[in-house]
DNA sequence: TTTTATGATTTAAACGTTTAAGCATATATT
DNA sequence: AATATATGCTTAAACGTTTAAATCATAAAA
């Protein structure tokens, strides 16, 4: 019905120009000599009018639209959506809003999105990157607009990021399984390039060979984005077969724990004699497996302040050096990893 | 380093005005009568230039920001973080990008989110909506900004609404626990006087009702969201106890589940047998729990897509009458309700 | 009295678009 | 030959702000 009120509307109901009731609204009453009646006719108006200033307006004129662009790879996901709700409070604390899309892990869904959040001119970028995405961030480096990188990065790009150690998380946590006396241990990943999962393999593999155990190429299993649970059901049943049979079972990610558990769940083996389990990541769904999961917990907090505060660091100084951000995992200890 | 490309940059770069170029970027050139060489040109130039064209500067023109606002009480919630990606895709489908914000079921963050999205002009909000928020959303409509709740309404504010017959749900769940032999029902729900959680109350002590079980109030116990798991321990506690022990349990969310679960799990007391159990919602934690869970599901892809189905037609048709989309609950039955 | 501050307010341009209206020039219709 | 129509392009105003610069009083200093 009305329309919404501007600084005209308020400028011509008390005939003024435009101009002073801008200074009063933006406090800069001193600076500019604002009368002090007007100023307050003018502070009145505003008030029974009720002004609220289009942000659309001024992001034109100054630039700046207080808006962070987050990427993710699936809000859904219960990792990411806790990211979220921390980046979202840390972000408004600062005035600022988040748009977020979900990549689902394809390059060509995050070119678009990174499209429209650059169209709508977002002042930064925080992004969980997928794979084969460099070359997509480096563009939007070279453009000049803050990037911070989250839970993943890339060795051949320079940027801001926060995440963990990756290599020594999964070394801690396989070190362990194989310092309780499991010999056959096997790991769940991603079916990724990006170093974030392959240094999570690294660190399987170390730990093994730090352990005395030599690394069968079968016991490293890698299930694609796009049919975990397909992948997940014929490497699990392949695993856990009698001739094969592992000990133990490391997942890098809290979705591939859920969904292996579930096949775990349906074949009988008993957790943990027959098979120890450490996950990555946190889930509710672990504390109701009927052995609670023991798992490397990423702060969550820590990382979606991280990355907030790098943006905003970001934006601020253009030309500052890059800043990683690590932070630390730890192993939560529950009764799936078998006694300690 | 360098600006961003406008439409000037372009004209100026083939010495023609701003006019022509935005005729042929938004392939106007039928209706503008554009010669065919020069607008060759502007479209090769573009390209060459890499035009993006600055939404916020059209947003400005146009009055739309196709944006969509979108309030819950958590986005870490994982009913919410679901419900915010199927709207996130059904939006961009459509062009339309999403905003989010928790209110953490509380009004002053509420009506500070909506303030905040107002002032972004955003073309349309969905809401969860908090306790105590019907005038902030009266206030909406009355700004003629387009506003479809979700999940929750309120009955005296006719708006564009999704969710489920919450009365219905209830009593068809605790009629399922009653018909199967259960005599003392005790419920958990949030502590609100929101509609849809009164309406699930209802639904429970109707079911009891028409099963010929007395209501008792001890039975019936609210814990609130800001001290949720102290409220729910001394809740169950209670109700656990031998003199009060109840025989069957129904949750009112997902999280009251979860929450509920564990104190359950560290009571010893043996779902189904001494207790059955159905909750709302979904949950990964209710796969594990050692006796899976029975839950009323509501469709997250139905509400998501209705909500942004009736927010693109309001937007587009700002008078027509509101609709309220009723999706379906239905009973998927586990292990923890006992036998059927 | 003239100059110079000082104070109060307005003008104007700008941000990047869109779009109605205007102005030439060429071609077709009387 | 005069007029209408078509074609190709530009001008100008607008969306709601911000802000440097200009204007114009009036008061204090010379």
């Amino acid at each position: 019905m009305e329309k919404k009120v501007s600084l005209k509307d308020i400028a011509t109901h008390l005939g003024v120009s435009i101009t002073l009731v801008s200074y009063v609204i933006n406090n800069k009453e001193k600076e500019a000599r604002v009368g002090p009646e007007i100023a307050e006719k003018i502070r009145k108006t505003a008030i029974e009018l009720n002004y609220q200033p289009n942000l659309i307006a001024k992001s034109l004129k100054s630039g700046k639209t207080n808006t962070i662009g987050l990427i993710v790879a699936d809000i859904s996901n219960p990792f990411f959506s806790g990211i979220a709700r921390i980046i979202e409070d840390e972000a408004r604390k600062h005035g600022y809003v988040v748009i977020f899309g979900s990549s689902d892990e394809s390059a060509e869904k995050s070119q678009d999105l990174m499209n429209v959040f650059l169209n709508r001119q977002v002042d930064a970028f925080i992004i969980a990157p997928a794979e084969h995405t460099e070359s997509q961030v480096k563009a939007l480096q070279k453009s000049n607009i803050p990037v911070v990188l989250i839970d993943r990065y890339f060795p051949s790009v320079k940027a801001d990021c926060v995440h963990i150690n990756n290599f020594q998380a999964a070394y801690q946590a396989v070190d362990h399984l194989a310092k309780n006396g499991r010999t056959k241990i096997a790991m769940m990943a991603y079916q990724t390039t990006l170093p974030h999962m392959q240094e999570r393999m690294d660190g399987y593999k170390a730990a093994l060979r730090d352990n005395g155990i030599r690394f069968r190429k079968s016991w490293l299993r890698q299930a694609a984005y796009q049919h975990i649970t397909k992948d997940i059901v014929a490497a699990m049943k392949e695993l856990l077969e009698p001739e094969l049979q592992v000990d133990a079972f490391f997942f890098a990610t809290n979705t591939l724990a859920v969904e292996s558990l579930k096949v775990i769940n349906r074949s009988g083996i008993k957790v943990p004699d027959e098979l120890a389990i450490i996950s990555f990541d946190e889930n509710d769904a672990f504390d109701f497996f009927y052995s609670p999961v023991s798992y490397m917990s990423q702060s969550i907090e820590e990382l979606g302040k991280g990355a907030v505060q790098l943006a905003l660091d970001r934006i601020r100084h253009p030309r500052k050096k890059n800043t990683s951000i690590v932070v630390e995992a730890k192993l939560v200890l529950r009764e799936s990893s078998g006694r300690r």
